[in-house]
DNA sequence: TGCAATTATATCGTGCACGATGCAAATGTA
DNA sequence: TACATTTGCATCGTGCACGATATAATTGCA
């Protein structure tokens, strides 16, 4: 049996899994300097976005659910980049706000981005592919969290 | 300091990010009934393909380190998918070598790309729209692994 | 009101990823 | 031929991901 629909070349996740760690690993020497994982990092771009979320609100945003979330922030918390205070409303509720230190991280990161999309723009791939590519995913994200519900 | 670089809705690693992360969720029910994870399933396409590779040729058709497959082709020993020996030739390298049944696993694995792929097309997005995704994702994962040597 | 169902969060166990380190075999070179 | 260097693999520690499960607060409804 030939299969070659079983070729790893022929396959679409395995270039999507392997250019996140990728693009993950180029982010490091920034992130290193900040001292935060990646996953750390989209946590924060959240909070400076919209402070004082609850962990679901984050959830929701990030596609990610608080077995990965709880403790992910319960290390960002020691690490004193934010807070977490049980909402006073709602008592299951956990709100998370960013610190002093939290912010000024910030700074640090403005770069970043610049300096990514600099390594992913070449020849054969313009800024337009990378939107167009975008726009592709955000539609499987949209297909992909509804067959779960 | 608004900072539109810094939002989530504007980062290009973070649908990336998620989709493999919901491309593998979508995997899940057909590698539950073959007892296997994703990167699991990732070394059988690779031993289906070409049987009888060192842990570095592996190592480097998927792009992980020893460390990380190390552990993984342990795990899939134990579970009689491949034996692992020291090659004669160079006792250094270890020859990774498919079993009867993960042979067998491969007439499981037949229908899952089809199945796969019928959950990415959409009105929007054509076989030629991933075809498109899919080349550049490999031109990056040329210029990622690049810059890594 | 009473109580089952739902919701929000946390914990546990397992399996990746991956940087750092170790070790033995092979290679290169003085 | 000695020996430093390189190569191939493995192990360790840490931090995700995620299914399963637990717990407490809230909601819904008979």
């Amino acid at each position: 049996m030939d299969s070659p629909q079983l070729k790893l070349s022929n396959q679409i996740c395995f270039p999507l899994y392997s250019v996140s760690r990728l693009i993950t690993k180029a982010y490091k020497p920034y992130l290193d300097e900040m001292g935060l994982t990646y996953p750390q990092y989209l946590v924060l771009m959240v909070l400076w976005e919209n402070d004082g979320l609850t962990v679901n609100q984050i959830s929701e945003k990030l596609l990610l659910n608080t077995n990965t979330l709880s403790p992910l922030l319960k290390r960002m918390e020691k690490m004193e980049i934010l807070k977490r205070n049980r909402s006073s409303e709602d008592e299951r509720s956990v709100i998370v706000q960013i610190t002093e230190k939290g912010k000024q991280l910030k700074t640090l990161a403005m770069p970043i981005p610049e300096n990514l999309i600099k390594t992913l723009l070449t020849e054969n791939i313009s800024m337009e592919n990378v939107i167009q590519l975008k726009d592709m995913l955000n539609e499987w994200i949209k297909i992909l969290t509804d067959k779960d519900n």
